[in-house]
DNA sequence: ACCCAGGAATTGT
DNA sequence: ACAATTCATGGG
């Protein structure tokens, strides 16, 4: 960690829209960083309003009413493959207000999460992200390839399957700031992996 | 053809 | 309840 604090210290936290990002993080089951962002733009483009700002044009992200008037046939055109049906599930539920995102900022950490992780096709890693970068829950700490590389390498921590474990022990040795400690490591992380190739 | 990418659901113990 | 297995998909 001090390592990780000395080359990239100043990391933020996003506090993004929840629905925006859950669905960015229902995306990105399997994927990667490009793959993400095209199937965000596309749904953008395609379901959301259009916007000119100083001649450039832009989308809004549609909100879950229209998403759900659409189809998994179309979300998988977007490039979402097998992530669509979860997308749609979601979107479905919102509208019909079986579920409330927003609520979910009034809960602890455990209650919220534990509601997140009853959404299909959400599990514990992307439960952990929603709750880190959009419902203001510090002590989340979502643990990717990355970040399990980084607990292995510098604490010596193999969860190999356990992801409860050893987000249980990271949320008890950063407390509150667990959400930081995460940023850090998967930064430096990414850093290390980009200088070997 | 092979490998990987910000996992989750399902199926065994 | 955990742990192992299956599912799933476009890009490099």
């Amino acid at each position: 960690m001090d390592k990780a604090i000395l080359k990239n210290r100043g990391l933020r936290i996003l506090k993004q829209d929840p629905w925006i990002c859950i669905v960015s993080f229902i995306c990105s089951a399997v994927s990667n960083f490009n793959k993400i962002s095209q199937n965000i733009n596309n749904i953008s483009e395609h379901l959301g309003e259009k916007i000119i700002f100083n001649d450039e044009t832009f989308y809004t992200f549609p909100k879950p009413e229209v998403v759900a008037e659409t189809s998994i046939k179309l979300l998988r055109e977007f490039g979402l493959g097998f992530r669509s049906k979860y997308v749609l599930d979601l979107a479905v539920r919102l509208t019909d207000q079986l579920f409330n995102l927003e609520k979910l900022k009034t809960f602890n950490y455990l209650e919220s999460r534990s509601l997140l992780e009853s959404l299909y096709g959400i599990g514990s890693k992307i439960a952990d992200c929603v709750l880190l970068y959009s419902l203001n829950k510090t002590e989340s700490f979502p643990i990717d390839r990355w970040v399990a590389r980084a607990l292995r390498d510098g604490y010596c921590l193999e969860m190999k399957n356990s992801y409860n474990y050893a987000s249980e022990w990271a949320r008890n040795n950063w407390k509150e700031n667990a959400g930081y400690a995460q940023q850090y490591l998967f930064q430096y992380q990414k850093e290390v992996n980009n200088e070997k190739t």
